[in-house]
DNA sequence: CTGAAGACCTGCCTGC
DNA sequence: TGCAGGCAGGTCTTCA
């Protein structure tokens, strides 16, 4: 489901309602995700909430001295409801706060992962040690970006989506991205001048910080925590829109596989 | 070191 | 209608 704005405005539905709360007691309905879970309940019972916090596509749930770091995979969603609510579909967790408050989480394909962490060094944790910088703060500059394309021979796109390089950018706004940039997705990273990577850096933070104003793409299975969809899945340019006209030159949008995942560019437009 | 491919798991869509 | 096949937004591991 995820990338970066996806995951931001899951973060800033939760962090309304459930901030400030105590959490109560945790129900897990089966023992693993894609790693075994957690116990969350020894770990976390009888805290109060303070804050909920992002790193890439990570959500940082803040309970004081110990975090919970979560990861929605690809089909991950929380929801918050009633404690008495019923179980949702492909529901496998239930972190139940005072006020009879729950936050669910599900997710059919069981890619997601959480862990807990301690406040103080959470950043020395292998999920996040090597991690770049925020697209969306100022460590993600044009010169970071003329940096970490210096040595790669890989194709841009497979660049711009490694979380070394910048964190939050999947395929989707990877596609997207490279379009608003006009450069050919398949280029490699080392042959791409000064001034095309300050239009891609420029791409970036307006493609990321629009799909959030918009509320996240729904996809498929994508829904905010009070279960309403995002709408930015209707501006996409080229994301999915294999054979359908270029919204800038008219020409048919092309579908290739770059290691193993699809991506969409302009032939036309794109060098 | 880099980069490519496979693995994780289920649901949904397409086409026969 | 039924079923096989392909495809899906992310990461981690393995292999060349």
């Amino acid at each position: 489901m995820p990338e970066l704005p996806e995951v931001e405005v899951v973060r800033r539905g939760l962090q309304g309602p459930l901030a400030g709360l105590g959490l109560r007691r945790v129900e897990r309905l089966r023992a693993d995700l894609r790693y075994p879970l957690p116990d969350m309940d020894a770990a976390l019972a009888g805290r109060r909430l303070a804050a909920v916090r992002r790193r890439a596509k990570y959500l940082l749930f803040d309970f004081g001295e110990t975090w919970l770091a979560w990861h929605l995979g690809m089909t991950g969603q929380f929801h918050v409801l009633p404690a008495v609510a019923p179980a949702g579909p492909h529901e496998h967790v239930r972190l139940l706060f005072e006020g009879g408050v729950s936050l669910r989480y599900r997710d059919a394909r069981r890619f997601g992962y959480a862990g807990i962490l301690p406040a103080r060094g959470w950043t020395e944790h292998p999920w996040f040690a090597g991690l770049g910088p925020e697209p969306l703060e100022p460590g993600f500059s044009p010169a970071t970006l003329e940096r970490a394309f210096a040595s790669r021979r890989a194709p841009v796109k497979q660049a711009l989506m490694d979380a070394r390089v910048v964190v939050g950018v999947g395929n989707i706004y990877a596609c997207e991205a490279l379009f608003r940039a006009r450069i050919h997705p398949a280029r490699p990273a080392c042959r791409i001048g000064r001034a095309r990577i300050g239009r891609l850096h420029a791409a970036v933070v307006a493609v990321l910080s629009e799909a959030i104003e918009a509320g996240g793409s729904s996809i498929s299975d994508f829904l905010r925590a009070d279960g309403r969809p995002g709408y930015f899945a209707h501006a996409f340019r080229v994301y999915g829109r294999a054979g359908a006209p270029c919204v800038d030159c008219g020409r048919l949008i092309r579908r290739i596989v770059q290691a193993g995942r699809a991506t969409f560019y302009c032939p036309h437009c794109q060098r």
